[in-house]
DNA sequence: TGTCCATTTGCAACATTGTTGCATAAAAAG
DNA sequence: CTTTTTATGCAACAATGTTGCAAATGGACA
């Protein structure tokens, strides 16, 4: 998606469409997978433009709450950001490099689940992350 | 279990039994949860066991690294430790309350999921958590 | 295009969670 | 009870994230 579309795409939603918000939705959109704040900021000095780490968690925090981007808990206590599948709304499966630590949004995959909750329990959402070793690293 | 019957286990196995080891598995066996690093501080003080910060730290990984306990990340960045079902050594579903927090382990749910992986991705292992009420919650 | 105002940004300081190095204390073996 | 190995406590550090506030800026409207 060009900075332009994206650009179009604040304006649509009668959002502030700043720099940082436009470099950093780019950042994650082109990713194609969950990337860490430490990652984005990488990204984003690439493309010459250096954020406060402070904007940054802001940044990342607004694009969440616009449901632009969503948050995942990564194994190393890290949030880990995607702009992968935030239309659809619908939870979907994470996959996990063992090896290199890359996460990757698995939104075409859709796991036939059957669970029973104990008495009491009150399902809400699953959340899956499967575990293994992605391409470039087998 | 009794703490005797703990300092009996870290005996056959070889493994210095000190009161901060004997205090913090009885508190995981008890709890019957995963606890997170602070909550088994709290309950180590309500037993009158008041532990270093680092200690504790050290000791949970010790007990992880004995198989004694195991790790999971928790939602809000932070490790939880649980010494239910790590005898079996298989990996079991977690629940983990969307209102109080509290995480249990599922041992005893039998998810059966059939997943199919993109091309050049190795499965090693699934990690399920289930989210929704716990019927203190409802 | 210039002005105004709510919002965003950057900076500094702080909070939480976890880790490392090292001297001292304690467990277990003989 | 002595010795040896290992665990503990303390201090300092590191990574990740948050809060308060003054200054800068986006966007609406004249």
């Amino acid at each position: 998606m060009l900075q332009m579309d994206i650009m179009q795409l604040f304006k649509e939603r009668r959002l502030r469409a700043t720099p940082a918000r436009v470099s950093t939705l780019d950042v994650l959109l082109a990713a194609g997978r969950a990337l860490s704040h430490h990652e984005v900021e990488d990204a984003l000095a690439d493309k010459g433009e250096r954020l406060d780490r402070v904007t940054l968690y802001r940044t990342l925090d607004f694009l969440v709450e616009e449901s632009l981007a969503h948050r995942l808990s990564g194994e190393d206590r890290t949030w880990r950001f995607s702009a992968q599948g935030s239309h659809t709304g619908h939870a979907h499966p994470h996959f996990r490099c063992e090896r290199c630590g890359m996460t990757r949004c698995l939104s075409d995959l859709k796991p036939a689940m059957v669970v029973g909750l104990p008495e009491g329990y009150v399902f809400q959402q699953a959340e899956l992350t499967i575990r293994g070793l992605c391409p470039g690293c087998t």
